[in-house]
DNA sequence: CGTGAAATTGTCGAGCC
DNA sequence: GGCTCGACAATTTCACG
């Protein structure tokens, strides 16, 4: 899939996940070409499925969602069932940013970012109170050192 | 800050959360106004930080992207030179997508992407060879079952 | 890949509610 | 103060060499 790419096509994704706002025009005399190359290789990274989309990025602290919690799930229950209402309770959910099935110990662990404390605690009875779930460890964040979208290209 | 912020506003950001390819004249149809109010709200939320950037998401598995780690890291060094060499070492390394300090137990969590397992294990033995690390848990992701990085407003 | 032209969109000022 | 309208500038989009 990702095998047409050439140097010209990273420089370009490179500049797009950091910030999609300048024009072609100055992102093609920034990775060294012209803008008919770089829109054309755009728009194919687009329909390819390269670039997935392009979103704003909001401040957390601004907007007062001020706790961010790591939330590691283990479970009794495995089949089907339970995992559809599962996730799909997590999907319903805006609060939870991230979910990942892991492998191991643990089975999920999920990103959960709320107004505060409070507020986690609500979504947490909400979700314990929908799916049967054996055992949760919620991690609080003090402090956000890092956080990108951009892949190591 | 962000108290000056309407119902009108909280429509713009959802949908730029969403995408912001479309004209500021389809998000201002969409959202039950007109042109030059979605366009001034959006410059001032540009100002105020409350929009931090803009950005193209890209697709981590079509791009071979396709381990993900989520670190749990115990450290005994708390010294502040320690530290400074810790989080500069996590900001330089483009493999570290996310990284919180923490209230407890845990230290720190990170969430790093790279292309194979082989290529966490390089970026776990140069970081543990850069800074002393007291207890290392990698949780290894087999699905992203949920991805977003919009706030839920 | 470069040129250039057409269509669309971003940007902003003047007057109105 | 924010909104509508309208105009101009900039950019996107695309055909052709």
């Amino acid at each position: 899939m990702a095998d047409r790419m050439d140097e010209l096509d990273r420089k370009i994704l490179l500049q797009l996940q950091q910030d999609t706002t300048p024009s072609i025009e100055e992102i093609a005399r920034s990775v060294g070409s012209s803008k008919t190359p770089v829109w054309n290789r755009i728009r194919k990274m687009r329909d390819r499925g390269i670039i997935k989309r392009e979103v704003a990025i909001l401040d957390a602290d601004v907007l007062g969602f001020e706790a961010c919690f790591f939330v590691l799930i283990r479970t009794s229950e495995h089949d089907a069932e339970w995992q559809n209402t599962f996730l799909q309770a997590l999907r319903d959910r805006a609060e939870v940013q991230e979910a990942h099935r892991l492998a191991g110990d643990i089975d999920y662990v999920l990103k959960v970012r709320v107004p505060n404390a409070r507020a986690y605690d609500t979504f947490y009875q909400a979700l314990i109170s929908e799916v049967k779930i054996h055992n949760v460890t919620a991690l609080l964040s003090m402090e956000e050192i890092k956080s990108t979208t951009a892949l190591p290209l």
